[in-house]
RNA sequence: GGUUUGGUAGUUCAGUUGGUUAGAAUACCUGCCUGUCACGCAGGGGGUCGCGGGUUCGAGUCCCGUCCAGACCGCCA
């Protein structure tokens, strides 16, 4: 028998007992005719002593010779110790070693196993097994583990059954690029990865389940971010017989189970706010609703004045920053600089100052003055103490540049608490939006996505004023759902595909099996799609999605602890019939 | 595809205007140490300054190219 205990329970009730216990060296500390080591496995730490008065002559040198993350076994007997350490739960005891066996050695781990350790992000990934020995990332994948169980538990009470759905599919040329796998008994024929069951799962409410989710795996391949990883979880949903509101409220439901458990706080009902709201106020799809700075559109009060760049403007808009007044002129000159940046492409920043007798003092008060500024500060919210920040330009250009600018001003003054969560429900979506580059129309959501039924009519006269019944899930200005009321006939399945660019051919050749199946009674039915990996990182209090997964890969789509991906040799090529052109 | 930051000891980093033998911390090795728990003390080993080229009397430092990594934009229905 390996261990009788683990490592993170014996305390003072244990004095006197007999225990053996397996683990890894986490520090041997060598006081010469003392020696302690600290024995660490998945649960905990306790402290092993080696004591020339009272540990076998054998003993020592053996235990002299333990180094980091070695693998041993210790048996003896729980004592109490003579000088406690308050930091860990079993502190107050150390265990007299009489029976001690080295299970396996260690090389000198490239970095420290600690909490807050040394290596860093590419070490640490190529060594993602020693990671996770480490306590965060651990606590991680633990967290992620109760998240997953949390949710499986309360959808199977509400009725849902999880069912698997293939992963070896079609591909098709909509959304994201597809990951593609060639078949060999298919000569020239590839399969691809899916995206998402969303088929799948629309063909399962045709086949009457009624209710189903998954945690389930799904691929694109597109570039990386810290919150984008190739491979990804999702907590796939559908139910059938239902309308937005029903689905709104089941996922609510499900969504303040968790936050509820996890966090010990219950968030209450989610607020709701549409499309162009969002857009409007924050700039943004996604807003993040725990601090305000919501925007204020100031054309009426700024464009009847002598300043050409807001008269020339489509959009003026402005941000009141709680207290930011304190910001020197150096300050906002960087801040300036900041929007100017490429990724961000403002042309330029106004500025007034909300001075404590309530003045103003602005970057433009040569074109505007005192009473012009008490109207900007009464649309922004700004009161004694703030900074305006006005930008200006085109209101597809503006709106992104000021929500940057929103979110950066929210970080630098610590207002995004990671402790604090705010759902949100973002609704009313566009059914579909002009893509400039292909001249032709994208399904916002998807291609299966319902418009508002009172908004059919305009399907054919005005397409881009057609509203979904499309909702996304926000936290904390992340998208951690996002779902639809599907069509479920095949005469609007087919518009929607002709809207879209579709031939009818191509519609029939790359949907067809969905269509033919809306014609035998498919029910009315909408779903939802949680993004497990943000939702656990954002809950658990992180941005970076790869803190949370067991083996991620890197920037560039690699993991580079197995070095994948990697060439496959001629044979494995012929067998799939396939020709590589010379890679430059 | 683009913008940007970085690459120096096992690791995390510093390295001034281009100037002597490239440093610190930590890790590692040896010795000492009876209450440590970030143990302590003494000593030691450890470097193709990512790679290639150039400028220069002289390059970790400047220039060009290239590779790698991170963040962001595009992209992600």
């Amino acid at each position: 028998m390996y261990r009788t205990h683990h490592c993170g329970e014996l305390n003072t009730k244990h004095i006197g007992t007999a225990v053996t216990l397996s683990g890894w060296v986490q520090k041997n500390r060598d006081k010469g005719s003392v020696i302690w080591i600290d024995l660490r496995d998945r649960y905990g730490i306790t402290q092993l002593i080696f004591d020339e008065a009272r540990t076998s002559e054998t003993l020592m040198p053996l235990a002299k010779t333990l180094g980091r993350e070695f693998v041993i076994q210790a048996t003896g007997t729980v004592i109490e110790r003579s000088s406690k350490n308050p930091n860990i739960s079993t502190g107050d005891i150390e265990i007299l070693v009489t029976d001690l066996k080295c299970l396996n050695q260690s090389k000198t781990p490239p970095f420290t196993i600690e909490d807050d350790t040394d290596g860093g992000d590419t070490l640490r990934m190529q060594y993602r097994y020693l990671d996770i020995r480490r306590n965060p990332i651990k606590n991680n994948l633990i967290f992620r583990h109760r998240i997953a169980q949390l949710v499986r538990n309360y959808l199977s009470e509400q009725h849902f059954i999880e069912v698997e759905t293939p992963v070896l599919i079609k591909s098709t040329p909509e959304g994201a690029r597809d990951f593609v796998v060639p078949s060999r008994m298919n000569p020239g024929q590839f399969y691809a990865l899916p995206q998402s069951p969303q088929t799948f799962k629309q063909l399962l409410m045709v086949g009457g389940m009624d209710r189903y989710f998954q945690i389930v795996k799904c691929f694109r391949d597109e570039d990386l971010r810290a919150d984008r990883q190739p491979e990804f979880t999702q907590i796939d949903c559908e139910m059938a017989f239902v309308e937005q509101e029903d689905i709104l409220e089941t996922f609510e439901g499900l969504t303040r189970h968790v936050i509820a458990t996890v966090t010990g706080n219950d968030p209450g009902v989610f607020p709701r706010m549409t499309y162009d709201d969002a857009m409007k106020r924050f700039g943004n799809d996604k807003p993040d609703i725990r601090f305000g700075m919501a925007f204020g559109e100031l054309n009426a009060v700024t464009q009847q004045k002598d300043f050409q760049v807001f008269n020339q403007s489509e959009l003026v808009v402005g941000i009141a920053v709680p207290k930011a007044n304190e910001l020197t002129r150096k300050d906002i000159d960087q801040l300036t600089d900041w929007v100017k940046r490429p990724q961000i492409g403002a042309s330029g920043m106004v500025y007034v100052r909300c001075l404590e007798d309530g003045s103003f003092k602005s970057s433009v008060d040569k074109f505007y003055d005192q009473d012009d500024f008490k109207a900007w500060a009464k649309i922004t919210g700004a009161s004694a103490g703030d900074l305006i920040l006005v930008l200006s330009g085109d209101t597809q250009k503006v709106r992104p540049q000021m929500s940057a600018l929103r979110m950066e001003m929210a970080e630098r003054l610590g207002l995004r608490d990671p402790k604090v969560f705010a759902p949100l429900w973002v609704v009313d979506f566009p059914l579909l939006e002009w893509d400039e580059a292909s001249e032709r129309y994208h399904a916002m959501h998807h291609p299966f996505t319902a418009p508002k039924p009172e908004h059919m009519a305009l399907l054919h006269t005005n397409p881009s004023a057609v509203n979904a019944n499309a909702y996304d899930l926000v936290l904390n200005g992340n998208e951690i759902g996002g779902g639809s009321i599907r069509i479920h006939d095949k005469t609007t399945q087919s518009q929607m595909f002709d809207l879209l660019g579709f031939t009818p051919e191509e519609a029939k050749s790359q949907f067809g099996f969905l269509m033919n199946a809306f014609e035998f009674g498919a029910p009315p039915h909408g779903g939802i799609a949680f993004g497990l990996d943000r939702l656990v990182a954002i809950l658990g209090g992180q941005e970076t999605i790869r803190e949370f997964i067991a083996f991620p890969k890197n920037n560039t789509g690699r993991d580079i602890m197995i070095d994948a991906p990697s060439a496959i040799d001629q044979n494995q090529l012929n067998e799939l019939y396939l020709n590589l052109k010379t890679i430059e």
